[in-house]
This record gives C-alpha cells, sequence and structure tokens, in this order.
DNA sequence: AATTTTCTACTGGTTTTCCGGTAGATAGGG
DNA sequence: CCCTATCTACCGGAAAACCAGTAGAAAATT
C-alpha cells in the first residue's frame, strides 16, 4: 500500500477551496487527485464506481453534514480514509467527527507541509491531526465538562436499565424491589439532571458520558 | 512552563505496573513522579493539595471507573493533563476517554521511549498517543459503524425535539401538524431503531451520532 | 454517637406514550 | 408518467410515565 501513489479526493462546497488545495497539492509527489466535489451527492456518486484512498471532507456541505457523510462513506466504502478538513474548531466537533470514522482532524488554516504530512500519515494507517488540533485536543475547556449531577450507585444502576428500554415494572424485577422504589429513583434521576422526561435525560447523561 | 520539571503522579490498581513505571522513568531526566495511587479515592486526596502536571491514568481501577475519575479532575484541578494507560484497546474507549478530558491515550505495552515523548508532548500541550493507539483509531470498524436506520428529515426533525423533552403535543405545536401526525412519526421511528421506547431510542440515536 | 445521605416504599391522580391498524395527499426519481 | 417514499392524519385502547407529596430503615460520614 504504503509508497503507492496516494488517491486522493476532496470534498468542499466552496470553489476556490477546492482550487486552492488542488494548485497546493500539485507540488506534492505521489499524490493525485481523482475527484473534487462540491456536494455529498456527487461525492457519494463518484465513490460508488471511482477510486480514494484519502478524503479531504468538509463538515458544511448544501445537503449534508459532514458528519452524516462520513459515516456513509465508511459504510461504502471503509478502505478509504477519511481527513476532515474544516473551519470548526471546537473539541466536540472534532471528537464527533472521529467518532463518525474519520482519521484525522486539520483546519482550514493548515499549512502545505503539515496538510501533506497528514495526508501521508492517514495513508500509512494513522491517526494524524494538524498542530493546532492536537493543542485544541489537549484542553478541554470547563464549559465541556460542565457538571454532571452526583448520581449515587443505585441511580446510575437505575440510569443503565432504563437506557436499555426497561419499563420500570421490568427494573423492578430485576433488581428484586418494589416498582414504586424504581419509580422513586426515576423520578429523583429526573430531578437531576433538570428534564421533563426519559428521552433529555437520555440525551443529557450520554452527552455526559454517563454511560 | 516546558523546560520546567515535569511533575507526574500514577494511578493504577496494580503495584507491579506502577513500580515498572517508577523505574522506567527514573532514568528520565526533567520527570519527578510526585505521587502513584492504587485507588481514585487516594489520587484524589493527593490533588486536593498536592501537585500533578501529568496524570497516568488507568482506566480500571477498584472504587471508581478511570473515566468518571478523568472527569473528576479535570473539574477539581484543569490543569493537569490526563493521559491515559491502559489495556484497552478498542477505539470507543479510547474516544471515550477523550471525551471524558484525556489529552492522550496509551497501550500497557508502550515502549520507554514512546512513554517518555508522550509524557513530554501531553506537557507541551499537545494530544497524544502511542503508534498503536493512532493505528487503532485510523481504522473504525465495520462494528462500531453499524448501520444507522436512514431517518427522513422530518424523522431527524422530530428526533431532536424528542430529544430536547418536547412532548408529542409541543411537537405538533411547533412544526404546525397535528399530534396524531406527530405520534405517527414517533412510532415510525421506534420501529426503525428497534428499540421499545424513547429512553432506548436515545440511546441507539446518540450513539450512533445522530445529534 | 450524631448527622447526613441513600435506599426503600407508599398514596392518588394526571398526562403521555405505546400499540395495532388504516389511508389519502404529495413529492421525487427512474 | 408511474412508482415508491414520505408526509400527513385518523381510531380506540392499554400501558407506562410523570407529578407532588410523605416517611421509615439503612448506610455512610463526621
Amino acid at each position: 500500500m504504503s509508497g503507492q501513489t496516494i488517491h486522493l479526493a476532496i470534498v468542499d462546497d466552496h470553489p476556490l477551496i477546492l482550487e486552492g488545495l488542488q494548485k497546493l497539492l500539485e507540488g506534492a509527489s505521489g499524490i493525485e487527485i481523482t475527484g473534487t466535489f462540491g456536494n455529498a451527492r456527487d461525492c457519494l456518486a463518484f465513490l460508488a464506481t471511482g477510486r480514494a484512498d484519502i478524503l479531504l471532507l468538509d463538515i458544511t456541505l448544501p445537503d449534508a453534514s459532514g458528519l452524516d457523510l462520513c459515516r456513509e462513506i465508511k459504510e461504502i466504502s471503509p478502505a478509504t480514509r477519511i481527513l476532515a478538513l474544516s473551519n470548526h474548531s471546537e473539541r466536540s466537533m472534532i471528537l464527533q467527527m472521529l467518532q463518525q470514522g474519520a482519521s484525522g482532524y486539520m483546519l482550514k488554516n493548515v499549512a502545505a507541509d503539515e496538510l501533506i504530512r497528514c495526508i501521508r500519515e492517514a495513508h500509512e494507517g494513522l491517526l494524524t491531526f494538524s498542530k493546532a488540533v492536537r493543542e485544541i485536543m489537549a484542553k478541554p475547556s470547563a464549559a465541556e465538562l460542565r457538571e454532571t449531577p452526583r448520581l449515587t450507585k443505585r441511580e446510575k444502576e437505575i440510569l443503565l436499565l432504563i437506557a436499555d428500554g426497561k419499563t420500570t415494572a421490568e427494573i423492578a424485577g430485576m433488581l428484586h424491589l418494589s416498582p414504586l422504589t424504581i419509580e422513586t429513583h426515576r423520578k429523583n434521576l429526573l430531578q437531576k439532571f433538570g428534564t421533563p422526561n426519559v428521552a433529555a435525560m437520555m440525551k443529557a447523561a450520554l452527552q455526559h458520558g454517563l454511560m
């Protein structure tokens, strides 16, 4: 694999960026641009037949979210390594992109040599980031880790069972407790999270990484 | 900051690992071990008064999950950079640890020079991984990206509102639709996710990164 | 030993969700 | 133009969740 020509595709809704990247990568030996696309649709159509080892992917697209597109591409073409190239510099966005299957992340202000390094590293099967991204990722903001309700052991236990779709009666049966007790715990959980129902609570709990 | 002595603390429930790491890091100049702990409690007690620039953190602990401990530490001592040092090699575990505020991740089979490099890089404010971890992270498994139900525009819209804790009636009001219509969508969503209620659906949706 | 937290359980009632259908109107793509 | 997917809307009934309280027993902490 490595040492071969790298087949690169680019998705970005801004034509200027596409041109800029093309020019920028012209000088790089071993990298061949096999397609450039302004939206998700065209990109997917290309990947049905065409080849891309590496895909530079913007997150803001006209017809889909880059997050969705990333996952879709990994489904239909798992071998394609996706490098996010975005203006979004929030830690949470970077993590989401990785969760959707990206193999790297760069900000758009990345320098040419760094961009090329990232493409090469991704092609070698390594997770890769531009330096600016590594700096962002190393320092989680206090806002991101905003205080999580302190749950008791029992509450955590019950929260997990609720998340699994178990009803109050089912949980009561499993834990050999009265359904009324489970209801109380459930009520306390809702109150601790400050949410009106389990749907919102689930979102809060999962975003806090509680499961 | 950089160039100074790095104050390092270690949390690992296996005494042998603690000793091994201490010996291994003796030779490294500029790194001073200020504390070693076998559980979460002792570590938190230390951080209340003591100092640690970098914390090597195992995920499996007797009295808490390393994930929980990581977040707690970042809350009480945000300046402390946390490097996970674990046997868990699943991509999802690594992502979770980052979500909880870690600045890096290494597997326990890491070589001495790599360990030291990671500690130094973390101290310089950079996200850092051992090479093995970068390889794992670059290739998301098919299982992780297991197929997500294909939702229509409307369904996505309603899913988000449900996640915000809105009731059927509220959603109907917002979208100027009949509550019965919303109920149908809700029903279809449950069916597509294969979940018996919104709690489980929320978990599924969030784990698929749908929000 | 004293205090606080957690776990347990209850009453009684209201709201909401969930289940099983059916079905016309309106796109969007081949 | 046709076909499929989507969006809309309905019925009736069962199950579950949510709300607002109270309260004793058991742990855990101080």
